[in-house]
DNA sequence: GTCTATAGTGCGATAGAC
DNA sequence: GTCTATCGCACTATAGAC
């Protein structure tokens, strides 16, 4: 153990990725080096160019990563009967995937001006296709008379914007597991689209 | 006009802070150099000093002016008669005062982590002061019977996350004025907290 | 695959002339 | 109040030894 060099490379370049996640989340792209991302690592900043192009394309492909497996994940679910099953299993999905992650969600929204144009055109056509199907089973359950919202699009940036909001509070040490909040969650969207709910969740 | 140097006291001071403003929202705090700002403004870096102690004040003095202007506006509504009618109120104040100021908003949640620890806690005081007035609305309409909600606290959190989320797609020469806006984002907020809402909106 | 060393650039902030 | 000039430092990325 502990020797000081070596090649490594099964494990440095995943190391690479989480602590510059985690190092992007707390303290910004632009405010962090790739000395700080080596230190954190255990090589010297020169080593980092092993596994990495440059800084941009470290930042881009965390973004896209992120966003891929987000949707994978989401395409894994089964077909829903019918909106309201596909809302509820929408919003479950969504918060029981971002809270156990953090960094990954503040810096996808957090770092997109920091993309160059191209990358970013990657990432927001990610995110558009991901937000759509939202929007989609928001759109049906209108049609089928099922919800009531002034607006399918919006409702789905209000939606979406609601449940993201759980990163910025939750506390896996607090009074609430993830499942707890997707349920609180899942009242408060199925009365925001004009769902009659039963009271309160009583087992 | 057009001369090269003098005075500006009057004028340079205001135009700093807009720049700084701009420039931070754009590309993020560490991103922007002072070099960038003086350029804006139209001097050079060193002149800015006549007019900011540092960057880092620059910044926080952005954050504090934003949320010390919020709670202002906020303190001159009337007082509402009822839970319904306060919601009501904060939900149109929320929105009306943020959609015209996307850059305020963006780096009020932004380049919280870029503060000194100091500088932070004076805008988390004050931004907990104003979320907190809209948790005792929810607590009070919970306790009267009228809303609806799993947890006072929790829906203030979304209810917040899902007012702040119109700037990220609000567009002034789009379909909706703000009021529009206002009205739809009224509807869904009431049902989310269990109101009866009448139909769509017709005038 | 990692190291050391460095080229080349840009940064925040200050000093002193006008 | 603004300018020019500059100090001292940190940065990204590369080169070449091991």
């Amino acid at each position: 153990m502990a020797r000081k060099t070596g090649s490594h490379s099964q494990i440095t370049g995943p190391k690479i990725q989480e602590a510059a996640l985690q190092l992007f989340a707390r303290h910004g792209y632009a405010a962090v080096s790739m000395r700080q991302i080596a230190s954190e690592v255990g090589v010297q900043a020169g080593a980092l160019y092993n596994y990495v192009p440059d800084k941009q394309t470290l930042l881009s492909q965390l973004l896209v990563d992120h966003m891929q497996a987000l949707l994978a994940a989401l395409d894994e679910l089964p077909v829903a009967p019918d909106p309201k099953a596909a809302l509820e299993q929408f919003v479950r999905h969504h918060i029981l995937y971002h809270v156990p992650r953090p960094d990954e969600v503040f810096i996808s929204y957090m770092e997109l001006r920091n993309l160059t144009p191209d990358n970013h055109a990657r990432v927001a056509a990610l995110r558009q296709d991901y937000e759509g199907r939202l929007a989609i089973v928001l759109q049906a359950g209108v049609s089928a008379a099922q919800f009531r919202v002034p607006d399918a699009k919006i409702a789905s940036y209000a939606i979406i914007a609601l449940l993201t909001g759980v990163v910025n509070w939750f506390d896996p040490n607090g009074r609430l597991s993830a499942q707890g909040v997707a349920d609180e969650y899942w009242q408060m969207v199925a009365q925001l689209v004009g769902l009659q709910v039963a009271n309160g969740g009583d087992t």
